[in-house]
DNA sequence: GTCTCGGCTGTAAAAGTTTCGTAAAATCCC
DNA sequence: GGGATTTTACGAAACTTTTACAGCCGAGAC
C-alpha cells in the first residue's frame, strides 16, 4: 500500500482523484498549494507524488526543482491542463516522470501511476552479519568466514525473517504466515525441519545453538552476535 | 513537526483533536476505525497515536497489539472512558505508553504527549518492573539484575497473572480458571508447584517470599516491590 | 497464654505429558 | 532425474502434574 501525494489547488479535482486513489488502494495525501506539498513531499516522503504544473505560490515547476535540489528520489508525474506548453526537456530538467494532461481519465493516470512505480525499483543493497556469517542482501547470499554457504529458497526467507526480527520470540504460526505466507499451513515441523537446517549451516555447535534458539513451549528466536 | 495520528470513531473528539494539534503545530492525521488507523499507522509513520480504547471492528487494544506485533515502535497514547476499567500491566503489554481518561482538558493532553515523546526518544520499554525483575513483553522474556532467567510458559502465563492483579488475594481456583483455561481443573497443588517455582527463580529468600505471598486458607497474593 | 490437632502449605522428586530434534522417507517441482 | 521441501517417526529433552511427607498455621480447649 502506498502513499500519494496530490498537489493541486483545484479542490475538485483533489477530491476526485482522492476517491480514485483510495478505490485502488492507494493512500492519498491531499495539497492545496505548492509550498504545503513541498512541505508534505518532505515530511510524508510519499512513494509518488502527482503535482499541477501551475499553482498559486510555489509552482509545480519549483516544487520539483526544490525536490530534487533537496536530494528527493520520489518519482512525480506532473498534471497539466490542456493549454499548457508541456515539452519533455521541460520535464526532463525538472526531474519529473512523467506528465499528464487534464482531463485524463481514471485508467489512464492509474496506469501511468503504476508504470512509474515500477520503473523507480527501490531497495537497497546492504549487509548484515552474525557470529561469522555474513548475509550481502541484494546478491542473496552467504559467507561463512569468507567461504560461500550454500543455502536454498525456504532457509534464505527464514533467515531474512529471523534477521528482521532479532531478539524476538517468534511462534511457528508467525513464522509460517511471515515466511510461506498467509492462509498456508504445512504441518507444523516444517519451520523445525528448516531450522535445525540454518543450526547445521551456521551454528558452530548444532547441537547447542546460540543463535537459533528454541523457546520451548512457544516457538524460535534468533540472536544476533 | 510531528505528524500525530487520531484513531477514534467520535468525530466530535477527532475534530477537536486536531484543532488543538494544529494550533500546537503538530500535524494530525486522523483515521475513524481500528482497520484504517493500523494502516495508516504502518504507512504514515505518525510520531505518535491517539487511540480509543472502545472501537468499532478493531479495538484500541488489538491495534496496540497488531502494531506491537509488527514490531511498529511508535508510542501510543490510549485513549479510555471514563467507566472502563483500566489496567495497567494490560496497556503495558499491548504496548501502550500512556492513557488518559475522557474527557481530558487540552493542557493535559499536550502534556502528555510531550512526556511520551520525550520519553520515546531515548529508551525503549514494554517493561514491567518487581524487585530486581523485569519482564519485557515484546521479547517475552524475565531478566532479573540484567541477567536473563528462563522461564517456562506455565510459569510465565502465571506471573503475568500476577502482574495483571497485584495486590489482590486470588485463590487458586480463580488463577486455575484464569490461567489454565475454564474448565480445566487439575489437583490443586498444580498452582502450588508453579508458585514455588516462581519464588526460586524471583524471590530474594524463596522460603521468606515478599512478592509471591500466601494467603493461609485462601490462596496467594502478588505484591510488586 | 499456650497446647493440641486437623487442615493447609512448601517442596523435592516421581510420574506423566507434551514438545522438540533430527534422520530418513515421501512428495513436490522444475 | 535431482535438488528442494514437507512429512513421518521416534527417541530425547523439557515441562507439568501428582505424590508424598514434613512442617506450619490457626482455632478452639484449657
Amino acid at each position: 500500500m502506498q502513499k500519494i501525494l496530490v498537489i493541486d489547488d483545484d479542490e475538485n479535482l483533489r477530491d476526485t482523484i482522492g476517491v480514485m486513489l483510495e478505490r485502488e488502494s492507494f493512500v492519498p495525501i491531499m495539497a492545496a498549494d505548492g509550498k504545503s506539498g513541498f512541505e508534505k513531499a518532505l515530511m510524508l516522503k510519499p512513494h509518488l507524488i502527482l503535482v499541477d504544473l501551475r499553482l498559486p505560490g510555489m509552482s509545480g515547476i519549483e516544487v520539483c526543482k526544490q525536490l530534487r535540489a533537496d536530494r528527493v528520489q520520489t518519482p512525480i508525474i506532473v498534471l497539466s491542463a490542456v493549454g499548457d506548453e508541456v515539452d519533455k526537456v521541460l520535464l526532463l530538467e525538472i526531474g519529473a516522470d512523467d506528465y499528464i494532461v487534464k482531463p485524463f481519465g481514471t485508467r489512464e493516470l492509474i496506469a501511468r501511476m503504476r508504470a512509474v512505480l515500477r520503473r523507480s525499483g527501490d531497495d537497497a543493497g546492504r549487509v548484515a552479519h552474525f557470529g561469522d556469517v555474513e548475509v550481502d542482501f541484494e546478491r542473496r547470499n552467504v559467507t561463512r568466514r569468507g567461504k560461500e554457504v550454500k543455502i536454498t529458497p525456504a532457509e534464505y526467507n527464514l533467515l531474512l525473517f529471523f534477521l528482521h526480527n532479532p531478539e524476538r520470540v517468534l511462534t511457528r504460526d508467525l513464522i509460517l504466515n511471515s515466511v510461506w505466507g498467509y492462509e498456508y499451513y504445512p504441518n507444523t515441523r516444517t519451520v523445525d525441519a528448516h531450522v535445525v537446517r540454518l543450526r547445521q549451516k551456521f551454528e558452530v555447535d548444532p547441537a547447542a545453538p546460540t543463535h537459533f534458539v528454541t523457546v520451548h513451549g512457544v516457538g524460535y528466536r534468533f540472536l544476533p552476535q
